[in-house]
DNA sequence: CCCCTTTCTTGAACCAGTCAAGTTTCTTTG
DNA sequence: CAAAGAAACTTGACTGGTTCAAGAAAGGGG
């Protein structure tokens, strides 16, 4: 996905294509699973003069056309990514919040069929896993420690 | 689950028995998936003297002793119930952001296996249908519509 | 290349939730 | 039953992510 792509998926949206939204797309290409903090700050890298407002709106206008998708885990802001449309589902580690992606094991649209949705017209099942990362699940940290 | 239940369980989890942490319990048991503003109402209406600050440290603690469960679905505020421990799952309206239980289909822990973890130790999965409830996904309001 | 619309900048405001200090009230123990 | 220690509550200020509003800038069709 290089820029050239980018502006076809903006275009394609009815959006115009900006050095704002560019730089915002790449920002989430290159850290995925980034909250708007990290978004704004690494489009800044490229573009230093792009505004809070102007990172808040771009990332609102590519969820709702579906460009990116926002993830908010329970306790976290927001987080965005690129993958759309694939149907995968996310870890979340308790103690240090760092998000991964993870492949729905039951195949596509997993649990869709809720026994009983009181009415009810669902249009999407979104599963987080909790757990402890990789990092967070080590007995006692190597220096550091505490003793 | 009547007051006294309410006392055997604050005991049972080493948590003094206070009127505050009473009204809370009964306010969460009179409205599942209520957020902490109504709860706050909720519990003022027997104790009107009550902080807020107490609910919000009164729904920490019943939360971290596993006495209710926390739920904050992506856009919303966190809410609250007393229905702990049957893994059950909730329907939120994309139009108004009313909640409801699920029941899980699959059985107890669903989709809990995941393809790959990357690692991560995982102890739940939740999951969370999106879609419209049976008011809203009325076609046109019946008074107050658009012309 | 011009005009209209969308998008961006600036700056202020909002609100759920948190922090901190001091007071009250549970519960255990003598 | 009373006292003491610890947990819980009140008060009041504050934070930080997000949103609102008005005006300036810049895409892109014609």
């Amino acid at each position: 996905m290089d820029d050239s792509e980018f502006e076809h998926l903006l275009r394609g949206a009815d959006l115009r294509v900006t050095r704002p939204r560019l730089a915002v797309l790449r920002a989430v290409r290159r850290q995925p699973h980034a909250d708007t903090g990290s978004v704004l700050a690494a489009v800044r890298t490229e573009e230093p003069t792009v505004s809070h407002q102007a990172v808040y709106d771009v990332l609102g206008a590519l969820t709702d056309s579906g460009l990116v998708r926002r993830i908010q885990p329970a306790g976290s802001v927001a987080r965005y990514e690129l993958r759309v449309g694939d149907n995968h589902h996310h870890v979340v580690c308790r103690s240090c919040g760092v998000v991964a992606d993870v492949d729905c094991a039951v195949g596509v649209r997993p649990c869709l069929d809720a026994s009983d949705t009181h009415g009810f017209v669902i249009d999407e099942a979104e599963v987080t896993y909790w757990g402890l990362c990789p990092a967070c699940t080590v007995p006692a940290p190597p220096t550091k420690g505490s003793p």
